[in-house]
DNA sequence: GTGAAAGCGCTAACAC
DNA sequence: GTGTTAGCGCTTTCAC
């Protein structure tokens, strides 16, 4: 009966009758092994199924490739993943790998991950936060106090920290001027997730865009849909068939495409046409507002460009000796206008 | 002048006055400091821009957190994300972190993520390959010999390692067989990207599906056309306009989803109905093809499944203490049909 | 509270 | 060809 105990190279060393020097010239394929000893040792690494820990390696090698990390909410969706290639191709242009985790919305993942890539020598990190603006923030001051270099992509209250976002009420504002240049006046806007700052931050954007005229917004503008496609589309379906043909709004902005191209479909199954019966805009612009049988009109945000900016910033400091100011930047958004919204005649 | 050199705790020590020791105390936030002292310490540690180095800490604390990663070849293709997502599932559920990179197709990028992973300790790596079957796979090997588990999402010839995958060729198979069972008898194949394994994969099984009656079978029924939507969209158009009415097939297997929805826009816009006029079958079954305005038929691999298999086994190696025998499994796709075929009355 | 010293698992000279 | 030895930058007893 073995005792357990760590498999190390002095082990490996024991068993083949060498000297830990000589596994580790094996391991480097140093050619100034004899083939003999070199099989042998091979063969006792595989018996034993001894994995050389990278950190031992790296140690006196000095590094192990440049690299950064980004933490996005969500790996599926498309916003986020572009976001992503916009970072990597900037960091590849500089010699850095990009490595990428999804907290999932998850407030104990995106702590997990964080210190996983500082205790990993990953060496910056851009984080989609989760946080809300509580106070649950101690481990991104943990990253101040190590003097990690990070960027958010939404402001956090309470710390300051580098910061690339858009802004978020300005879009949905763009939304609803366009909307009622052209003559719509009847406009709901179909809300995010509960727990995300930007569905927040679009309610808001979309109840300012009523400020000159506070008495055309009521609460009942705001409808609760979140962005899952088959939610959207169930509720979807449950709006418009709970009430009268004449009541239908003339548009509805969308808290993002993904919900815009469900409500689509859902509208689409009530046999209501878009845009002759309903305009829609969506909200991001991923590919597939695009190429949707009915191109969605939508608000631009940068996603390459917000990953590329992060990606810039991160590595100036990255590369800094001495410890930079803060940056903050905010990106537009630009309205796209495709074929799912027209123009009211006015009647 | 400062000469240049590293910046380590006892520099930091050596500067405030005290031993490593107490640095690291601070860094590790001890309550044994006391506050005067923490504040100088932290104080200089700013100034001099100080970064602890993560992989000296590991060494001794022993570990990191657990990991494992996944380089995937395309960041934004849903069918690549979705198979990550299947990943992360199952490692969160044994405790893993996952971390992605993507080669974006490129052989360099997939041997450094390769060996940057190793290197960080990510304890074993799901890869989908970029190499042909070529002799390019020395990356490999080196893992192999460093006992590092890892987990191919695709046959590498040459190499004895485990693999997660699906049939492409019988897949394809499923799509052809179908449309005849339902009357069609002029089907062609828009291919993939030509240095794409799937690709080849998939012509050969759309070939095969002929093989009981050859002569129905010419190679222009195979259209080179990729899966980038933008050129598939003008490919499209020009494979259209270049000929006559009479001529248009009644089917197209197309290679992917993303391909299928860009094919699908160039129908619409060149007035050729789907599926009235042409039928479509999809293949992958990604989640935009399901929500597409003309609901795609395709054959769904099972992502999320593959992600979650590989993972599976990924973890048994990883977690095993002897070296396990490799294992293999393939999964088997299944046809989605939607609205996008339809039944051919016979003439 | 703080300092001194012994390692963590490996690599890289340099002997032999 | 192979063994010996001195670290890499940090953490962690254990004295003081």
């Amino acid at each position: 009966m073995k005792r357990i105990q760590k498999l190390t190279i002095k082990e490996i060393a024991k068993r083949a009758g060498v000297s830990k020097g000589t596994v580790s010239a094996v391991l480097n394929e140093k050619d100034t092994v004899k083939q003999a000893t070199r099989e042998n040792v091979l063969r006792i690494m595989k018996d034993l199924n001894y994995r050389p820990k990278g950190f031992a390696r790296i140690m006196k090698r000095g590094d192990a490739g440049k690299s950064i990390g980004i933490i996005i909410k969500e790996l599926n969706y498309p916003f986020y993943t572009t976001i992503a290639e916009g970072a990597k191709t900037y960091a590849n242009s500089k010699g850095y790998s990009l490595i990428i985790a999804s907290s999932d919305y998850n407030l104990e993942s995106e702590k997990k991950l964080t210190s996983l890539f500082s205790a990993k020598d990953v060496r910056g990190v851009i984080i989609t936060p989760v946080v809300e603006g509580h106070s649950e923030i101690e481990h991104l001051f943990k990253l101040k106090m190590l003097n990690y270099p990070f960027v958010l992509l939404a402001d956090v209250k309470g710390i300051a920290a580098n910061v690339v976002e858009i802004d978020n009420e300005r879009a949905v504002g763009k939304a609803v001027e366009y909307l009622k240049r052209n003559g719509h006046r009847k406009i709901i806007h179909f809300a995010g997730p509960p727990e995300s700052a930007h569905t927040r931050e679009r309610i808001q954007g979309f109840r300012n865009a009523f400020s000159e005229n506070p008495l055309a917004f009521n609460e009942e503008m705001i409808v609760p849909v979140g962005s899952n496609s088959k939610v959207s589309y169930e509720k979807t379906m449950k709006y418009f068939k709970s009430r009268k043909r004449k009541d239908y709004p003339t548009a509805i902005v969308c808290f993002n495409d993904l919900q815009a191209l469900a409500v689509m479909t859902a509208l689409r199954d009530l046999d209501i046409k878009v845009p002759k019966d309903i305009s829609i805009v969506g909200n991001d612009d991923i590919h597939y507002a695009e190429i949707y049988s009915v191109p969605l009109t939508t608000i631009r945000s940068p996603q390459r460009e917000i990953g590329q900016k992060a990606a810039e910033i991160l590595i100036r400091h990255i590369e800094s000796s001495n410890s930079l100011p803060i940056e903050r930047i905010v990106l537009d958004t630009e309205l796209i206008i495709r074929k799912s919204t027209r123009k009211l005649s006015i009647k």
